[in-house]
RNA sequence: GCGCGCGUAGCUCAGUUGGUAGAGCAUCCGGUUUACACCCGGAAGGUCCUUGGUUCGAGCCCAAGCGCGCGCACCA
């Protein structure tokens, strides 16, 4: 058989990769049972799984996700060569307040309306039209990539299977006093107008000044503070109680005029008072600062809130300030404790304030009345799958997420993110779940208008709208409030695979043959480092809880993509990289061998556009070796026996084989390609093959057919190996020169070349 | 303050359990018209941050220090 005539030029990816993915889609080899039917797999094999974490369904490719694609699909293809009944579900989040802002100020821009103007309804329409238009880009560029998913399990974070999957999560929890609602002191987000947890806010250091003043002239004790404008919402003075300077004040009660307003100052004694800084003192502002509020809870002191939810200073405020922004009222203090003597002294020092990561809006901190998950609150947990977690005993969330790492059940990689992690879990509070946003899970909570009766004022927690309240048969209003994007995520794993409908209650597991049993719990988690704590502690939390099991069995972390000087890349320093620009230039092979190659699990990786311009370089050397080989060993003699010299090299081969397998077994994808790498280029094409020539041209008939075997078959080998890494160059040399003959037409499901380990 | 990581060739980084220091890019010299210039051969280039320890043997293990980065907490 001649050539194909497609091997006469240099490899073009955009000639194959594009055909060949859309063949691989319309055979169903995505599809764990298309390849059953076909006969590709066997239907007893053990499962192997993974959960895209859902990109931004309007959000664009970039070389983070590159990077967890490439990952992935090396793991996945490798799997799934190996015979595993290897599933990878595909899916997008809503991300709601990044979909919603983005919304919100294309409405503005182009319309010259806020959200408000077109109320809940119609906003939320706008927002999901926005969203659908979005989706098929992400979806096209996933499949650019060359990720193997099972599109036929696409899902997203708000559709119908979903949503029933966090209604019925919010209320199994709230059923079990894991979720409750209370005020507390919360990150206020003025510019996204919401609440958002702990973990959503930014620190940065900014220049400010502290001011050491006195409340009023006779005031004993001058305290110091960064934020003057706060201060006409003291109650308290807290000193350490070990404090010698202020022992004969503890417990007194003094009144003055601060600012315009009255205040009642009361001085206590408290740990979290650090006697170092300032003056030792602390003036506690319970309504606008998480430990004083700490202080005050403490010391049964009131909340008088100054500061409003648009970082307008209040009535209460007293009207030296009421009305002003916070900015203004700082100003205003600072000009009315100079003139009235009482500053004592101003000194420059650098503070931290928090931002909102996604709206970059400066956190205020508010009392509020908000919906949180218990970490604290025990439970009987009625059956369990966890390594070291007993059924039938008092358990709380807390402990889950811990055990479930100390005790084996998910090992994270690289072993150094164990120890943050349990340091995270260790000071964790109850987790804010409620939003002030529109676009995201509503919460299904209800509450009587009427609440004529005191039962009735109990919130009603239900999967399906009460229609009317059952103690006094009023009508019920819906709490505004959505749920936080990470609730709905933390159930990814088993949402994704049928839960709830899928899960038998009075056995406390999953029905029979359905995705749930079969798949779950996933094999393989693969993630940043950076959303170790937004999601893979609560993805532990939610599996654990809700099933009794682990969401995954391994937790893979990568790194943060930089540019080639090793900086983040962003839009301000206009260092980004499109890595469909890459892929249009080099190649979906290259991009992916650039983000894998030599890079170790939690490293982050610096790309260069020389780097990928090297894979490209990589991919059209195995073309090449392929169109050598196939040209000389065309029909390859099968039988001849293997020189002694031959041997020695299919030996070598096959240890490298070994080798590389035990890597991809452990995770060590950065060494496995890089022997592959370093075996293709410079041991078979610059050595082995440069002997070969004078050998297949030479007299010696049985040792140039035993070479030629040799490098036919090292080649069949190779191609295989090399697949989860490169799967276009690889697929089309198994196309183009017939590797696989009849019983296996696709290199995708062809077998891994190296025996079991 | 608590914790984590990094420091290896000019640059970017590998180095799996301790066993003769590696790759890519860049530099220099040479070659090559049928697998491939998206190439090949060769050269140069290293106190593996420092000091001390363990060991027959340390880039790797231990201790201390220096420099850089990150996470968490505090930040009144």
């Amino acid at each position: 058989m001649p050539i194909s005539p497609l091997f006469l030029k240099p490899f073009d990816p955009a000639e194959h990769e594009e055909p060949l993915y859309a063949k691989w889609e319309a055979a169903g080899l995505f599809h764990p049972e298309t390849l059953i039917e076909k006969g590709l797999l066997r239907e007893d094999a053990p499962p192997y799984t993974i959960v895209l974490p859902p990109p931004n369904v309007t959000g664009t490719l970039h070389v983070g996700h590159a990077a967890m694609l490439a990952i992935e699909d090396v793991l996945v293809r490798f799997a799934r060569m190996r015979g595993y009944r290897t599933l990878w579900v595909p899916g997008t989040d809503s991300a709601a307040i990044a979909t919603q802002s983005k919304v919100e100020k294309q409405l503005l821009k182009e319309e010259g309306v806020t959200r408000h103007d077109l109320g809940r309804e119609a906003f939320l329409e706008r927002v999901n039209a926005f969203a659908k238009a979005s989706e098929q880009t992400i979806l096209n560029q996933l499949r650019r990539m060359g990720a193997s998913l099972d599109w036929q399990r696409y899902a997203y974070t708000l559709d119908d299977q979903r949503y029933k999957a966090v209604i019925t999560a919010f209320v199994r929890m709230y059923e079990a006093g894991l979720i409750y609602r209370g005020i507390r002191i919360v990150n206020w987000d003025s510019k996204g107008q919401t609440v958002v947890s702990d973990d959503e806010v930014e620190y940065t250091e900014e220049n400010t000044t502290l001011y050491t003043f006195r409340y009023w002239k006779d005031f004993p004790i001058p305290i110091a503070t960064v934020r003057p404008e706060t201060k006409v919402g003291d109650v308290a003075v807290a000193v350490h109680p070990d404090d010698s300077r202020y022992q004969a004040y503890i417990g007194k009660v003094f009144s003055g005029t601060f600012a315009g307003t009255e205040l009642t100052i009361r001085i206590v004694a408290d740990e979290a008072v650090n006697p170092e800084f300032g003056t030792g003192a602390v003036g506690v502002t319970p309504a606008h600062s998480q430990t004083d509020w700490e202080i005050a809870q403490r010391h049964n002191l009131p909340v008088v809130q100054v500061i409003d939810e648009r970082g307008k200073m209040t009535q209460t405020a007293g009207p030296l300030v009421a009305g002003k922004t916070v900015r203004q009222a700082r100003e205003a203090i600072v000009q009315w404790l100079r003139e009235e003597g009482l500053l004592l002294e101003e000194k420059p020092i650098v503070h931290r304030i928090g931002r909102a990561d996604r709206t970059g809006g400066i956190i205020e901190p508010l009392p509020k009345e908000q919906w949180f998950v218990s970490v604290t609150q025990p439970f009987i947990l009625e059956r369990s799958e966890i390594l070291g977690i007993p059924a039938k005993e008092l358990v709380t969330l807390k402990d889950i997420m811990r055990l479930a790492v100390e005790k084996g059940g998910v090992r994270i990689l690289p072993d150094r993110f164990t120890k943050v992690y349990f340091h995270w879990i260790d000071n964790l509070r109850d987790w804010c779940i409620s939003r002030q946003i529109w676009f995201g899970h509503r919460i299904p909570v209800w509450y009587c208008v009427a609440a004529s009766n005191p039962q009735c004022k109990q919130p009603i927690v239900r999967a399906t709208p009460p229609a009317r309240c059952p103690h006094c048969d009023g009508k019920v209003v819906q709490d505004p409030d959505t749920l936080d994007t990470w609730f709905s995520s933390a159930l990814w794993t088993f949402s994704t695979l049928g839960w709830p409908d899928a899960w038998d209650d009075a056995q406390h597991k999953a029905k029979l043959d359905t995705d749930l049993a079969i798949y779950h719990p996933t094999t393989v988690l693969e993630t940043g480092y950076d959303i170790l704590f937004f999601w893979v502690a609560r993805m532990i939390l939610m599996s654990g809880f809700h099933l009794g099991q682990v969401p995954f069995y391994n937790v893979y972390l990568h790194g943060l993509v930089r540019d080639e000087k090793g900086r983040k890349m962003s839009k301000s320093l206009g260092n980004i990289i499109d890595p469909l620009d890459l892929i249009a230039k080099y190649g979906a092979d290259a991009v992916r061998l650039s983000l894998v190659v030599g890079i170790a699990p939690g490293n982050d990786i610096k790309l260069s556009e020389q780097r990928v311009k090297g894979y490209k370089h990589f991919a059209n050397k195995v073309w090449n070796i392929a169109r050598f080989v196939l040209e000389r060993t065309d029909p390859f003699p099968k039988d001849q026996p293997l020189t002694e010299e031959d041997q020695a090299l299919a030996r070598e081969r096959d240890e490298m084989l070994a080798s590389v397998t035990e890597d991809l077994e452990a995770f060590r994808l950065h060494l496995a390609s890089e022997k592959l790498y370093h075996y293709t280029w410079h041991r078979l094409a610059d050595e082995i093959i440069e002997e070969s020539k004078p050998i297949l041209a030479g007299e010696d008939a049985s040792r140039a057919a035993s070479r030629a075997r040799l490098l036919y078959e090292t080649l069949h080998t190779l191609v295989r190996a090399l697949h989860p890494f490169a799967p276009f160059v690889t697929e089309a040399i198994w196309q183009e020169g017939n590797l696989g003959g009849e019983e296996h037409p696709w290199l995708m499901t062809a077998p891994w070349p190296a025996r079991e380990a």
